[in-house]
RNA sequence: GCCCGAGUGGUGGAAUGGUAUACACGAAGGACUUAAAAUCCUUUGAUCGAAAGGUCAUGCGGGUUCGAAUCCCGCCUCGGGCACCA
C-alpha cells in the first residue's frame, strides 16, 4: 500500500518546481506559434481572491496547459489593476497609504493565485499603480487630447454624495451609484470628457471580424445604441432660425402638428426675449433640473410640458404652422434634444391629450377595427403600416415611405439622412486620490489667448512623464467635489510648459477603467520604458487569442478597451498588421453563487474562500470541482457537499496509478475508453464544456477501477496527460511515481486512435412506433435487411407486432430501428 | 415596455432530431468496525405489479415528424441587459 494523498505537499513541491524553473515563461519571437490567452486582471481587494476569479483563471488555464502540450508559445499573464476606491476608503480609515495598501493585497492575490498552480508567467506581471506602467496611461491620455478626442467640459455629472466621486453613466446601475448604492444626484462640473462617440460606429461595424459569444455582442451593440433616420429642419416663423429634430418615422411628418423641446434646448437661451412665458418655460427647467434621472425616467409619471408662447415653427411637408413645447421626456443628450410629436407616438399622443393640442393621423394599421379607432384618435398606434393624409405618398408602406419622403425633403433643404447613437461621451474625470493624475496643466494666461474652450490646457511634456502622485498624508476626498489633490498648491503649481508662466497642474484624476484600456498590450512587454510596447513585439503576440471575463464588463472595460485599442492603432501606436480588434474571441463565465443561490456578500456571510478549500481539499480539488460545478457560461450556486465528489475522484486517480499500473497490456476494452476520453476531453476543452470533460474522466476511472488489470505504464501515461490541465500537481506527482521522463506538464498532447474508437459491435435500438421495445446486440454496418431479420427472429418484437399490419420501418444505421404499424 | 438566455430526479446537471435522467451530490439499506469516520457493495424519476413487465414523465397548451427535452407557434415562470432613445 502506498503513501497517503497528501495534497499540500504535492502541491507546494510542484509549486516550487514550476515556478522556479520558469516552465510557464512565453518567450518573445519564438518560432512557435503563438497563443495568447487572457483573463480579466482582478483588483487587489483586502478580502482576498473569490471562488468566482478561480472559475475563470482555472478554465483558461486548462487551455493554457493543453496549447503548451500542443505545441504553441502560450502568454497567460497576471497583473493587477490596483488603483480604486477600496482601497483609498480602507486607507483612510486605518490610515495608512494606498500604496502600502495595494502592497499588502497584492501579494496575498500572488499567493493565493501561487497556491492553486495556475500557469501564469510571473515574469510579466503588471501594475496599474506603478509608476512606470502609469507613464504609458497618462501617455495615452496626452494622445486622445493632441487628437482631439479629449476635451473638458462643464456637464451635469452623475455624483455619488457618498462616494464623493463623480460616475460614468455606465457606473450607474437603476439611478444609484454601482458601488455603494446611494442615489446618484446630478452636478455641474468641468470634467475631462473622451470622445468615445467618434468610434460609435466602427465599435460595432468591427464585431463583425472577431468571434464574441452573440449575447455579448448584442449587448454592446445596444449599449451604443444605432438608430438609422434623419435629420429634418423646422423654419420657425419670423426669425431667421431653424430647429433640427432627428428621426427613425419620417413616415409619420404627415401627422406632425407641434414640436417639442428638451427643457435644456439651447434655443431658449437664444430666444428669451421672444418667448412670452419665458418665466414659466424656466421655472419648468428648473424643476426638471432638480429631479433625479430616475425620477424623470419614471414611466408611471404622468406627462409634463410647458408651451413656448409666442413661438411657431412650420411642418416642413405640410407647410402647416406647428405650437413649439418643451417637456421633460425629451432628452437633451440624444437626437438634437428636440422632437417633432404627432398621433404616432404615445408619449406625444398622451401629451397632446393632456394639453388639447389637436393631432392628426396619417399611418394605417393592417387590423380594420384598430384603423378606425386610431383614425379617430382615440387609440394611439405606434406600428408600421400604410400612409394616409400624405400627399403624393399615400399608399405606401411606411418601410417604402421612409427613403421616398427623406428625397423628397432633402430636394427642399429640409431632410438629410441621419444616423443617430445612444452612446455617450466618456466622462475620464475623478476627484480622488488613488488613481492616474491627468497629465495637464491649465495655463490662464494662455487661456487668455486662444478662443476655444480647450485653449490654456497644455499637455505635460513627455520628457515630464510620469506625472506621479505626490506623497501626501490628507487624501480625504472632499464635499466640494474638488480632488484632494487640489489641496497640495506644491504639487499644484508649475510652470506653464507653453509660456513659462504660473499654471496649474489638472488636480482630478482618472477612473479606474484608465490601466485596464490597454493591459494587454503591457503584457508582451512589460519592461519597456521608452514605449508603451515594442513594436515588434506587439506584432508577434497581438491580438489576444482568447479572453474571458465577467459579464459584468461588456459595456464598460471590454467597450473601453477596444475604443482605446481602435485609437493606438489609428495612431499607429500599434503595428498596422494587427488590425484594429484586440481579443479575437471573448468568452464569458458565470458567476459564482452563494450556498443557496444567492449572491456571495460579506454582509450574509456566504463568501467562500479558496485559502479554506485548499486547505481543506487542496488546490487540484477546487480547480477540479469549479470546471465540474455546472455549464461554464451560466451562473451557478456553490456546493462545499460537491468539492467532496471532486477530492473523492482525486484520490481514486491516486490509489489507482500507484496500484493498479499493470505490467502486462492494457486491457483492450479499458483501452477503448481511454482513447474515447481523450477525444472527448480534447473537443470538450476547445468547447469550453469543462465539467463533462471531468465527467467522462470520472466515468474513465471508474472503468478503470472495475478492469482486470488495469493500465499499462504508456496508456496511464496518456491519462495523466490529459488529467493535467486539470489537475496538475497530481497529474505531476503521478508522473513522478510512475518513473516517466521529465514533467508531466511538458509533454505532448495525446492523440485518440480512431479506430480503437470504432465499435465492432453495437446495440442497436428496436422501436415500434416510435417506443423501445428491444435492444439487439449486432454487427458495425449492418445493413437494413439483416437489420430487419434480426429484429423480426426476436420473440419480444413478435410478440408485440401481433397480427399487425407493418407500415414503414425507417433504418438508422448503427442506431436504431423503428417499426411502424 | 423592448431585446437576450434559461426551465429536465430530492440537488448541481448530461443528452441539440434517434436508448431521457450520463457524471456527481444527497438519501436509504448492507459489509468492515466495540463504535464512529473513512472505504466498499446495493438501491434510488413517478406509478401499477409478487414478478416478468406495463403506463406516465424534460414549465404549460398546440403543431411538424416514423420518432421531439431538442425544431415551429402561442402562453407561464425565473435570470440578465436596455429603458420616455424620438
Amino acid at each position: 500500500m502506498s503513501a497517503k494523498y497528501n495534497p499540500k505537499k504535492i502541491e507546494e513541491k510542484w509549486q516550487e518546481k514550476w515556478y522556479n524553473s520558469g516552465a510557464f515563461k512565453a518567450k518573445n519571437g519564438s518560432k512557435k506559434k503563438k497563443f495568447y490567452l487572457l483573463v480579466e486582471f482582478p483588483y487587489p481587494s483586502g478580502d482576498g481572491l473569490h471562488v468566482g476569479h478561480c472559475r475563470s483563471y482555472t478554465a483558461l488555464d486548462v487551455v493554457a496547459r493543453k496549447r503548451r502540450m500542443q505545441g504553441y508559445n502560450v502568454l497567460y499573464p497576471m497583473g493587477w489593476d490596483a488603483f480604486g476606491l477600496p482601497t483609498e476608503n480602507y486607507a483612510i480609515k486605518k490610515g495608512v497609504h494606498p500604496s502600502i495598501v495595494t502592497k499588502k493585497n497584492t501579494d496575498n492575490f500572488r499567493r493565493q493565485m501561487k497556491s492553486l498552480g495556475w500557469s501564469f508567467d510571473w515574469s510579466r506581471e503588471i501594475n496599474t499603480t506603478d509608476p512606470k506602467y502609469y507613464k504609458w496611461t497618462q501617455w495615452i491620455f496626452i494622445q486622445l487630447f493632441k487628437n482631439g478626442l479629449a476635451y473638458k467640459d462643464k456637464i451635469a455629472i452623475n455624483w455619488c454624495s457618498s462616494c464623493k466621486i463623480g460616475l460614468a453613466n455606465e457606473e450607474v446601475i437603476d439611478g444609484k451609484c454601482e458601488r455603494c448604492g446611494t442615489k446618484v444626484e446630478k452636478r455641474e462640473k468641468e470634467q475631462w470628457m473622451i470622445k468615445i462617440t467618434n468610434y460609435a460606429d466602427r465599435l460595432i461595424k468591427d464585431l463583425d471580424q472577431v468571434d464574441y459569444l452573440e449575447k455579448i455582442k448584442t449587448q454592446q451593440k445596444d449599449w451604443i445604441g444605432e438608430s438609422h433616420g434623419a435629420l429634418l429642419r423646422f423654419k420657425v416663423e419670423g426669425i431667421e432660425e431653424t430647429l433640427d429634430v432627428f428621426t427613425t418615422r419620417i413616415d409619420t411628418i404627415f401627422s406632425g402638428t407641434f414640436l417639442i423641446l428638451a427643457p435644456g434646448h439651447a434655443f431658449i437661451d437664444k430666444y428669451k426675449n421672444k418667448i412670452e412665458n419665458i418665466d414659466e418655460v424656466l421655472k419648468y427647467r428648473e424643476e426638471v433640473k432638480n429631479s433625479s434621472d430616475i425620477d424623470r425616467t419614471n414611466q408611471d409619471k404622468d406627462i409634463t410640458g410647458v408651451q413656448l408662447k409666442g413661438i411657431t415653427v412650420r411642418n416642413p411637408a405640410t407647410n402647416e404652422e406647428m405650437p413649439v413645447w418643451t417637456a421633460d421626456f425629451v432628452l437633451e443628450q440624444y437626437g438634437t434634444g428636440a422632437v417633432f410629436a404627432d398621433a404616432h407616438d404615445k408619449r406625444d399622443f398622451k401629451m397632446a391629450k393632456k394639453y388639447s393640442i389637436p393631432l392628426r393621423t396619417s399611418i394605417k394599421p393592417d387590423d380594420e377595427a384598430l384603423a378606425q379607432k386610431v383614425k379617430n384618435s382615440e387609440e394611439c398606434f405606434e406600428g408600421e403600416g400604410t400612409l394616409y393624409n400624405s400627399m403624393q405618398f399615400d399608399g405606401l408602406k411606411s418601410i417604402e415611405a421612409r427613403p421616398q419622403i427623406i428625397l423628397w425633403l432633402a430636394s427642399k433643404g429640409f431632410a438629410q439622412p441621419k444616423v443617430s447613437y445612444k452612446l455617450r461621451d466618456w466622462v475620464f474625470s475623478r476627484q480622488h486620490y488613488w488613481g492616474e493624475p491627468i497629465p495637464m496643466i491649465y495655463c490662464k494666461k494662455c487661456a487668455l489667448m486662444g478662443g476655444s474652450p480647450q485653449a490654456g490646457w497644455r499637455p505635460v511634456e513627455e520628457k515630464d512623464l510620469p506625472v506621479k502622485l505626490p506623497n501626501v498624508k490628507k487624501y480625504v476626498p472632499t464635499d466640494t467635489g474638488e480632488s484632494p489633490l487640489s489641496a497640495i498648491k506644491k504639487w499644484v503649481e508649475i510652470k506653464c510648459p507653453e509660456c513659462g508662466g504660473l499654471a496649474q497642474r489638472e488636480t482630478d484624476t482618472m477612473p479606474n477603467w484608465a490601466g485596464s484600456n490597454w493591459y494587454y498590450l503591457r503584457y508582451t512587454d512589460p519592461k519597456n520604458g521608452k514605449k508603451l510596447a515594442d513594436e515588434s513585439i506587439v506584432k508577434y503576440w497581438m491580438p489576444v487569442d482568447w479572453y474571458n471575463g465577467g459579464m459584468e464588463h461588456t459595456t464598460l472595460h471590454l467597450l473601453y478597451s477596444r475604443f482605446i485599442f481602435k485609437f493606438l492603432w489609428d495612431i499607429k501606436a500599434v503595428p498596422a498588421t494587427v488590425g484594429a480588434e484586440p481579443y479575437k474571441k471573448r468568452t464569458s463565465h458565470g458567476m459564482v453563487l452563494g450556498e443557496g443561490g444567492i449572491k456571495m456578500s460579506k454582509s450574509k456571510g456566504n463568501v467562500i474562500n479558496p485559502d479554506t478549500i485548499v486547505k481543506q481539499y487542496g488546490a487540484d480539488t477546487l480547480r477540479l470541482y469549479e470546471m465540474f460545478m455546472g455549464p461554464f457560461e451560466q451562473m451557478i450556486p456553490w456546493d462545499t457537499k460537491g468539492v467532496v465528489g471532486c477530492r473523492r475522484f482525486i484520490e481514486k486517480v491516486y490509489n489507482l496509478a500507484t496500484n493498479k499500473i499493470t505490467a502486462e497490456k492494457t486491457d483492450e476494452g479499458l483501452k477503448k475508453i481511454l482513447h474515447k476520453t481523450i477525444k472527448k476531453i480534447s473537443e470538450d476543452i476547445e468547447l469550453m464544456k469543462f465539467n463533462t470533460s471531468v465527467s467522462s474522466m470520472m466515468e474513465f476511472i471508474n472503468a478503470w477501477q472495475v478492469s482486470e488489470k488495469g493500465l499499462d505504464k504508456k496508456d496511464s501515461s496518456y491519462f495523466l496527460i490529459i488529467l493535467s490541465p486539470f489537475a496538475p500537481h497530481l497529474a505531476e506527482e503521478l508522473w513522478e511515481t510512475a518513473e516517466l521522463k521529465g514533467m508531466c506538464s511538458q509533454q505532448k498532447w495525446p492523440k485518440f486512435d480512431e479506430k480503437l474508437i470504432e465499435e465492432k459491435n453495437i446495440l442497436l435500438i428496436v422501436q415500434i412506433n416510435g417506443k423501445v421495445r428491444d435492444k439487439i446486440e449486432a454487427k458495425s454496418g449492418i445493413s437494413q435487411k439483416e437489420a430487419e431479420k434480426l429484429v423480426m427472429a426476436s420473440d419480444k418484437i413478435k410478440a408485440f407486432l401481433g397480427e399487425a399490419e407493418v407500415k414503414k420501418i425507417i433504418f438508422v444505421p448503427n442506431k436504431l430501428i423503428n417499426i411502424v404499424i
